[in-house]
DNA sequence: ATTTACATACAACCGCGTATGTATGTCAAA
DNA sequence: TTTGACATACATACGCGGTTGTATGTAAAT
């Protein structure tokens, strides 16, 4: 056996993190075996043992290797105490990561074996866990920038900042859920921004004014129109 | 064996199913063994292969009793050709699911099992393809909905409604997927009718003109203001 | 008597983890 | 500078449990 120098061992280490992409992409995590995943990545299953404890250390470092929606929001974009517009920038943001999942293979497989193609249960626990770490994180972030903008006037004072976060988050996430089950239901690329500008133009009309914190469901009005 | 008669065997089933929920909820669809199953439903293996096929038979069984938010939305309302305010009928609809996501323990259960404990891959395509085909038909009805509420006047004229139809459903489905995998991060219960109305607004109010249709995301507009 | 609705028994495979082999890189000592 | 010892980076081989599907048994319902 050619016994290999430090950077050809690292290059092993990624080919196989390239080959359990496509493995994991193909047959799902739960399905896919080392032998599978060592065959793709041109190595036999020893060379997998070497570099990881198992297979959950595998998916464990093939998510930790891309951002999830979640944290890219936050995470690219430093922000700054004194941004002038928290808003526009929060709205770039999300446009960028639906963009960048519209046109992005790599980053489409990724989520597809995110949202699809794996069970956060057992091993996976531990991405599931950060998984759950960065959303609490990006929410208050997110939550942040709200703050700021209603702060800045730019928002209506009557805004609950987490709320918004909240509603950001899962549009942005629910859209790329839902895209790459089917990428032919609809266009991400054409829709990303206009529905994100809907969301943001929604969190600006001031809402309506609601009777006190009563139980909110069964409130007894019987029909209400969207306002003007 | 103590032979049962039609109603009982029956109720076997429906305990096999029960079983299973709770087992996949625990485990994972792919990492519970129909022994686990079979412990759980209190008998054997040989009963489960009774009354099905595989594991995949019983994992889509499992979900056809249950109805996906993107099927109850549309579904449990029968959306009449004059109903005066289909709008409010939509949201009512959106609203229904999320509370109920919220509030019954059985739904958290399934919605946890389909989000995020599941590969949706190899045998369980029959599964995926029957949410793909939901989640299309889905679309259509709430973008006929959107486009009843256009002709009525109840939103603009420039409104998409498939675009708006696609963005309610990624809410919806974003919210109960986030929400089910960590219940403690928000409550759903408080803010899915306010996060639900503000979406709804942002359709309301008529878009920013925008400079034909060109390509939107490079668009050289370097900053926005979101509309008062 | 036959079919139903299971329980039991059996055989086989698959994938995993580990133990071991081995050839080469690495580096300190001579 | 060369050399030997050790660590590295894998490949190979083995044993094992767990799960699956099926085959068979069986007692009650029809």
């Amino acid at each position: 056996m050619v016994r290999r120098t430090k950077e050809e061992a690292q290059e092993t280490r990624t080919r196989i993190l390239d080959a359990a992409e496509q493995v994991f992409y193909d047959k799902g995590v739960a399905h896919a075996s080392l032998e599978e995943i060592a065959a793709a990545a041109d190595v036999t299953r020893g060379a997998i043992y070497w570099h990881f404890k198992d297979k959950a250390e595998i998916f464990d470092a093939m998510m930790q290797s891309v951002m999830m929606p979640a944290e890219e929001m936050v995470g690219c974009r430093s922000l700054d105490e004194d941004e002038p517009d928290p808003l526009e920038v929060l709205r770039r943001s999300a446009v960028e990561v639906l963009m960048r999942t519209a046109r992005d293979k790599r980053t489409q497989r990724v989520m597809e074996i995110a949202y699809h193609k794996c069970e956060y249960v057992g091993d996976a626990k531990p991405v599931r866990d950060r998984h759950i770490a960065s959303q609490k994180e990006c929410l208050v972030t997110i939550e942040a920038s709200f703050r700021a903008c209603v702060k800045a006037g730019h928002l209506p004072k009557t805004l609950d900042p987490r709320e918004a976060a909240i509603g950001a988050m899962s549009l942005v996430s629910g859209l790329i859920a839902n895209w790459v089950l089917d990428p032919r239901s609809f266009s991400l690329e054409k829709h990303a921004e206009p529905l994100v500008d809907a969301y943001f133009r929604g969190l600006a009309a001031a809402p309506a004014p609601r009777a006190a914190s009563g139980s909110a469901a069964s409130s007894p009005r019987s029909r209400r129109k969207a306002p003007a």
